[in-house]
DNA sequence: GGTAGTGTTTATATCGTTTACTTGGCAAAG
DNA sequence: CTTTGCCAAGTAAACGATATAAACACTACC
């Protein structure tokens, strides 16, 4: 079984003609110089033989790939899978492809998933730039900026990275609009379901609006961990919790799904006697009983942020420039009315 | 801003030696043939020099690139991200790098979105085989077959792909089962909620095995007609179904979460006045209330399936193998049980 | 001292492209 | 009838690597 792949030069043979000729030919710059006829004859003779150009040749001599890197991390969660799925489309309407890394947590016999080296992979592969979505853990940004070592052009979103470009979710502003709603909705002991709430990461951020909001309107913050994303930390946290809150911030929509259960199978009705807030809004959230109320991220916006940061950068401007974007307050049934 | 990357020349001159030397002691494959304290000194400039390889120059010449290309589509489900993400692992395992495409459904100015201009695109990428998710649509077989035109091994699942290798999820039988657990709690007026029920499409096979399991069981199938995987499809079926089901099976948990909100907003209890069945097994459907019996997929071993296929046929086999697997029938509360 | 035999390094060809740089026609101009 | 000017096609040099063959030391042996 040979796959022997057809080339410029099969071509050329195949014609009787040079393959420079061939490839001025078949080149997408129509910047003439070849004669309409034979154009016509090779770029037919090409389908005909099944040719398909090999862009790694094409990369190498051109000194770029038409190709842009997204780095990202637990790409099974639909949140994921939306933001993705908007680069791409973002990506696509500027003629980029776009190459995958996924750097998870997940552990595995080499080294692979960790960030630094999904980074070099990804350079040595020879992208244009770099699509990193951040997960806001301590010195995220210097650990990018050594792995990518200028390089190439790096745009950054979700938690901010200082500097270097990209697009930051203010979660900040998120969390302390959610939690002032449910301040306005007559809670006070209201508990906030995430984690890092007390470093300096980005992703502590979330815990500090809810705090910042707490404070402000004289309540004082009640935090429980929550490490992962996912329905079953909830879930534990929901049938531990008794009677101790009446409402509930949650680091993101499946915890908040999780602990809808947990307190459920603890006799506590939700909202009736705790609301919930998710983060995330997935597709479950508007449909599930209650139905959710949470904070939606504007994904096409933030794709289309980064892809305009990205275009920026690759034509020569160097100076990294973030833009901030909010999630919207979806207010659905979870967190009650005014009146409970 | 110059960003030139480093290349095995610029360690040569920088060291004084020849670059074939330096190319020798970076190579991976440790056949001897350099001294030990050269490939030291090389190594060491090398990382100094922040030196990456060039793969696509390393591809050109080695003829294969060590990538495998992943196409998929609606990318943004979970289940489509759980997959993706052991897919990733499993060609981890055996030092694969993945190159991924998406051809979802979304329209865009140009036509990447298509399955063959995807399957050509990674192919001139230099993939050294294909993963294909499948969606199961009319002549898909053929038009994979056509676009690779034999240059690289190709392995489907999910969907049989006749004259492929693949691994198969047989849905037939799936909803065989999921539809007898029904009957054999006292069910008879069950209805499916799903599409191509009367086509000859692999994607008819969820259709198909309820309807067998009906029959043979002397009941007439129903089918009601939802031709999109989310949850506003089914809540909006569910809003106007009434009382005409006691039981139903759904194509996927998204219209299975859906249509248990619409018949909730109905007055109609689930799983007291309908059962429900989903398929899928997302993360909300264990947490939710009810929580959703559902079939859940082998994520796991598909991923493994297929990277086994993949890598007996990059081996030589060229004789196209096909692996059954069958997702697991998740009883829940959704469907209720005998007494009801 | 010449031949053999190791162990290392260096030239050189190659992979599939693109892209200056040339060359070969052929018509218009002098 | 030579010169100028264009257009189209051919030559050859990159691009960044690997691989094979050739060159070079240096020790060992007769």
């Amino acid at each position: 079984m040979k796959r022997k792949h057809v080339t410029i030069k099969d071509i050329a043979r195949q014609l009787g003609i040079s393959y420079s000729t061939v490839s001025r030919a078949l080149s997408p710059h129509a910047s003439v110089l070849v004669k309409e006829e034979t154009r016509e004859l090779v770029r037919q003779t090409a389908a005909e033989m099944d040719y398909s150009p090999n862009l790694m040749a094409r990369g190498i001599v051109m000194g770029k790939t038409g190709t842009l890197g997204l780095l990202t991390y637990q790409i099974f969660q639909e949140a994921f899978g939306y933001q993705t799925d908007q680069i791409l489309k973002a990506a696509d309407e500027y003629d980029y492809q776009i190459m995958m890394g996924v750097a998870s947590n997940r552990t595995s016999k080499n080294p692979r998933d960790d960030q630094t080296v999904q980074i070099k992979q990804l350079v040595s592969w020879g992208v244009d730039g770099l699509l990193i979505n951040t997960r806001g853990d301590e010195g995220e940004s210097e650990r990018i900026l050594d792995a990518v070592k200028g390089r190439v052009p790096v745009v950054t979103f979700f938690y901010s990275t200082p500097n270097l470009s990209g697009i930051v979710l203010d979660q900040l502003a998120e969390y302390y609009e959610a939690t002032e709603h449910l301040i306005e909705l007559g809670h006070e002991r209201i508990g906030f379901l995430g984690s890092h709430w007390n470093d300096n990461t980005p992703l502590s951020n979330q815990g500090k609006g809810y705090g910042l909001a707490m404070r402000n309107h004289g309540l004082t913050p009640n935090y429980a961990p929550v490490s992962t994303i996912n329905a079953e930390g909830g879930y534990r946290l929901g049938k531990e919790l008794g009677d101790q809150f009446t409402a509930l911030v949650c680091r993101d929509d499946y915890t908040a799904i999780g602990v809808c259960r947990g307190l459920r199978e603890s006799g506590i009705r939700v909202p009736d006697d705790v609301a919930v807030v998710g983060y995330g809004d997935i597709d479950a959230a508007a449909y599930m009983t209650p139905a959710l109320t949470t904070l939606a991220m504007p994904y096409e916006a933030i794709a289309q942020g980064a892809m305009d940061l990205m275009l920026e950068q690759l034509e020569g401007q160097d100076k990294p420039r973030q833009v901030i974007l909010k999630s919207r307050l979806v207010v659905r049934e979870s967190c009650g009315t005014k009146n409970t």
